[in-house]
DNA sequence: CTGAAAGCGCTTACAG
DNA sequence: CTGAAAGCGCTTACAG
């Protein structure tokens, strides 16, 4: 029922082979010939079979893009920037949420394996570096974005975390903040732990001992975030200002210092990071660090393409990483013009 | 080099067609045989082709999501209701992000036609109708997630866009409101056609005749509910409430009121519609109307997959309508708890 | 319960 | 410039 290129052969009255030579663009055919093929190909609203292609090709032309949790809003820019690189060149992105739990994320690797995708980008990895390496054994190219992952060998686009996480802190401190906490992200996780050494190195150039007692652990959930100001404004030594290691974290710190009936930036400034589209809402006016978020996606489908049509086994892995910049806004306090912080109140 | 099937049958001593049975779990097979076939399979960590697979069988188990873009907070809900969904019954999804343009959604189109996805979710759409049932004479089976089509005879799911309109309009109405506005979505696209219906109907049982005046058209973008918003508070006698038919427009809208020096909700009432995650923020507490985004996109890929495993081309097109629910926060003014609108100030 | 064979719809050397 | 043939890696009647 459906047409094959046999039908096309038929109709315009030459082989397989040659209808597929016209339809993939090879040269070699008479101009005539190519002609009557296409017009056969019209007539006949013929659609080539991609798995049939695909099966002889070795290449599906479909890329996986690995991603904790798309309702995060840090991921459908990302999503954005792949696949509209992915399209200039004729690729489909398959979009795969692990909510960060390693047995999904598994079961995705499998699946895609199957599927034969091209290639994957991750933007979440739960997995080790070995089992990685494991996928580039079997020759599956992937590249890491956004996150890094010690020990694995792969082609990785960041912004430089530990730059933000400066930036962000140096900022309050010019402010005249000396007591600033940090909610981090997750332990272990590369953004996380960069965001905070970016932070205890701009306190210690101005002088500081970092403070254990400042730093509470989040999960880069808005809850997270909540409950890590919450446990820092119950200190009996209060910071007077909050980096977060992300935009969510943030809002859920915002709401904690509203809850104390605390005022933002008065009482307690706070600043973020990746710069989410809620972040310059007119009542959120969040300060933050910004992270090229769709140029992440797109660098890293791009590196990935490379690999994938250009594929030589030994070549580095490349490392791309993107410059943050601190975008002020109110949540900082940078507007009240002062810079005796928490003293007011 | 990579193994296949034949390696598997080569290594457990049996014939390709009995592995192909045990790896597709049809029972017929002796359990010893069945056992040698699965130690073989561990032992050479072979990966099906799903190609391969998908050339003979005629499905791939991938479907295709179609949303005008990911970016919109309105669709990352739904795509993970589709997806987790999905996942249970082994499917993948592939996104497509159109921009509303249709060039790009015929692009895709025939890309998803070449890769024989099983079926579509539109949860955007600019096809007419006809273009639809073309896809439908070629056997693909879609559904509608958020959209209806006036002449197209498809599967649908919605929220009763009349019936959320009617709550809105009706909510502001018992809050003392007699000039009401309305911003609404891009002309002929049904949600916002409806949400007008409703909107009208309400105004109407409560003895007020609908004025064109307090009318603007918006396109659901914040840049369009900004103007619209704009264009009605610059009226001569301006509404003292509006209600957005969604709710990017209705931070729009928001902007508009703020940049006007007036205040939510004693000078202007705004409710909106959706219910995106933003609304509930501490700083915006959006009056709104929830839209089970999460439950559209599951239940929009639970009739997918029931029309794609259970082909019956004469069977009827199903419609399932939500219920919409008004949620109410700050920006209707609620909490204020009086009746006279707009004549505080 | 199992196997041999055909077939799915392409592409790609190989010849000419 | 074009065609015949093999092959990609599966599944599925059909026989036995």
């Amino acid at each position: 029922m459906p047409v094959t290129i046999k039908d096309v052969a038929r109709r315009s009255g030459v082989s397989k082979a040659t209808v597929s030579r016209v339809l993939n663009n090879i040269p070699v055919v008479r101009e005539d010939t190519r002609r009557a093929v296409l017009e056969a190909t019209r007539a006949l609203g013929y659609t080539p079979d991609a798995l049939a292609r695909g099966l002889t090709t070795k290449k599906t032309r479909t890329v996986a893009l690995v991603v904790s949790d798309i309702r995060n809003p840090f991921f459908p820019e990302v999503a954005r920037g792949v696949e509209d690189l992915l399209n200039n060149y004729n690729y489909n992105v398959m979009l795969c949420n692990t909510d960060g739990r390693p047995e999904k994320e598994e079961a995705y690797i499998r699946l895609l394996l199957e599927k034969r995708v091209d290639g994957i980008i991750f933007a979440s990895v739960k997995m080790g570096a070995s089992d990685l390496s494991r996928l580039q054994k079997r020759g599956l190219p992937f590249v890491l974005a956004g996150r890094t992952l010690p020990g694995a060998d792969a082609d990785v686009v960041v912004v430089d975390s530990v730059l933000g996480g400066y930036q962000a802190t140096m900022h309050l401190l010019q402010l005249g903040h000396t007591r600033i906490g940090y909610v981090s992200g997750p332990a272990g996780v590369s953004a996380s732990v960069d965001r905070h050494r970016g932070y205890e190195q701009a306190l210690r150039h101005n002088g500081l001992d970092p403070s254990p007692e400042l730093v509470a652990v989040g999960d880069f959930t808005q809850e997270g975030g909540y409950a890590g100001a919450s446990r820092l404004l119950s200190l009996e030594k209060p910071p007077t200002a909050i980096f977060c290691a992300n935009d969510i974290m943030a809002i859920g710190a915002l709401e904690a210092i509203y809850e104390r009936g605390l005022k933002v930036p008065e009482d307690v400034a706070i600043v973020g990071f990746d710069d989410i589209p809620f972040a310059r809402l007119r009542n959120i006016q969040l300060t933050t660090v910004m992270y090229p978020k769709y140029d992440l996606g797109a660098i890293a489908a791009r590196m990935l393409i490379e690999r994938i049509e250009n594929p030589a086994p030994d070549r580095l892995a490349k490392q791309v990483i993107l410059p943050p910049r601190l975008i002020i806004r109110r949540t900082c306090g940078f507007h009240l013009g002062r810079s005796t912080p928490g003293a007011t109140t």
